[in-house]
DNA sequence: GTAATTTAAATCGTACACGATATTAACGTA
DNA sequence: TACGTTAATATCGTGTACGATTTAAATTAC
């Protein structure tokens, strides 16, 4: 293959690449989250996680991983602070001696009246159109299919 | 505008959520630029830090600070990890006694050849046009710069 | 020229991420 | 039914992130 191997560093190395600058959203969204959230006592992890619950309880530890793209090695001790707020519970299913499953408590039913502003927070604060943020939101998830399945 | 105000909790909690396709594209880059790193020793915010550094030696903590969105609590311990594993020199500026200088090592400098493949394995991964992903990197400015803007 | 302020790093504490390993329960097979 | 395998969590270690505080040097004000 040819290829421009024209070196990377006669730019400014950060205006190149698009990571970082995914990177950079990411964190101005967790930016725009954190003053929402903290009020509740949530972190935007956390947030997620209650986001499913509020759906769909009890969910076990493997489903809500499924969910939010997290494993138990980060979704355990995040569930456990959830558990010592006092807003899941966390119990053996009888069923499945294996899988832990993850239930509101009524303070974490009741904690997601005092969230339900928030999307609407987040979507004024971007400042875009649905249409754009949906065209965005499209981009974005053709790309990390894209990289997910590059052979490396 | 108007929005579509009904409960985010109808949907799919996480269908909704540009936040988390952003959060998904910038892990799936983690996962590609892993195993492109881990021979060179670096994970991905290190090879940040040391791509400035081959652009730019030495570099004080907050020039270093300034070009990757990161603050002296975080950058201290990854230069020092940097510093042990030889690749750069941590000193105090003579002038100004506060600043502490990072300059790259010769070890760190030769490295650079090792990494110089890194961008485009990355390109490559990503399955776009340059077209497309310069139009993408300018989304998510325009996208950044609105939610940091934004007066919450 | 000394005191108050500002600035640059570092330190501390909390909370993710995640690879690797451990633990325990369920399951499949001979 | 004992045994090897798989599956669901948990644990451990390393490395970011980041708010809050600390330390020490430089700058400003007076």
């Amino acid at each position: 293959m040819t290829i421009d191997t024209s070196p990377a560093q006669q730019i400014d190395p950060m205006e190149q690449m698009i990571c970082f600058d995914l990177y950079a959203a990411s964190q101005a969204f967790t930016r725009v989250y954190k003053p929402l959230l903290a009020p509740l006592g949530l972190t935007y992890p956390q947030y997620l996680v209650m986001l499913n619950l509020w759906a769909d309880s009890p969910l076990s530890v493997g489903e809500i991983g499924h969910r939010v793209s997290l494993e138990s090695n980060t979704l355990t001790p995040l569930i456990k602070r959830l558990q010592e707020a006092g807003l899941v519970t966390r119990t053996r299913d009888p069923k499945d001696e294996r899988r832990v499953v993850v239930a509101l408590t009524e303070t974490g039913r009741t904690l997601k009246a005092r969230a339900d502003h928030v999307p609407l927070c987040i979507l004024r604060a971007t400042g875009m159109s649905s249409d754009d943020l949906i065209a965005l939101q499209r981009n974005l998830r053709d790309l990390t299919a894209a990289m997910l399945t590059a052979d490396g």
